[in-house]
DNA sequence: CGTCTATATTGACAGATGTCGATGCCTGGT
DNA sequence: ACCAGGCATCGACATCTGTCAATATAGACG
């Protein structure tokens, strides 16, 4: 593909670096990496997974767990998680029959800085 | 309409008064009203405008600054324009001929303050 | 080895979304 | 009064997205 030179570094990455959005216009390059990552937040389930996982003891939750918090089919579930887990919001382990999920701090707090004003 | 309960209060108050995403589990209610304000973020053009706005001199920009900014067309533009506008991350004054967009501060403060762990 | 349980993957489908061209609506100037 | 230009709205279309039922995979435990 033709756009596989930037693909070494994670979109995470990409947000750690970069100044707020208002301080300077995004270039089209950011903004193409920094959109995945609120699309994959924009959804309120998605955004009920992060946080629980996120406010889970440990800081990490097991998805038989999730699954029980909605009312959705587990192969929902497991579709969110996936897309969380691609954008790099979600680190995954198998433990036994378990999967974990358990949040990227620095995807959250990079996403953060970069739309809130950040006062130096 | 059946959902014109909870519309007295905009989604950026909604996102102002919450706690951040790990500190509790986001109830079903608040992620719905939360949701919607990061759709409108999640895309590469919207963003884009948004820091085109948020950093333009003054604060505010002219909708023709914008269109010049983009290979889109024009109507294109004032359909992001409106859903950033409908979110209530973006203000809108007409002033003679040419409309002016600024930036709502509260809104991207209040959702990076949601984002981001507050550390105590 | 077979079976049960926990997740993931696949295929299908309705509804949402981004984009454009055409058109309408104001506003200012002639 | 008319015209020209800036911006919004409409209608149409292809693509993306959220959801489910069915099925696959992979460990654990007899």
């Amino acid at each position: 593909m033709s756009n596989s030179v930037a693909l070494s570094l994670t979109p995470v990455q990409a947000v750690a670096c970069c100044s707020p959005l208002s301080r300077e216009p995004l270039s089209e390059a950011a903004a193409e990496q920094i959109a995945p990552l609120l699309k994959a937040l924009a959804d309120p389930v998605r955004l009920r997974l992060m946080s629980l996982v996120a406010s889970h003891e440990g800081g990490e939750a097991c998805v038989c767990d999730l699954n029980d918090a909605f009312e959705l089919s587990q192969p929902t579930i497991s579709h969110h998680l996936k897309v969380l887990h691609d954008a790099g919001l979600l680190e995954r382990e198998k433990r036994g029959v378990w999967v974990y999920y358990r949040a990227s701090g620095d995807a959250l707090t990079g996403l953060a800085g970069l739309i809130g004003t950040a006062a130096p």
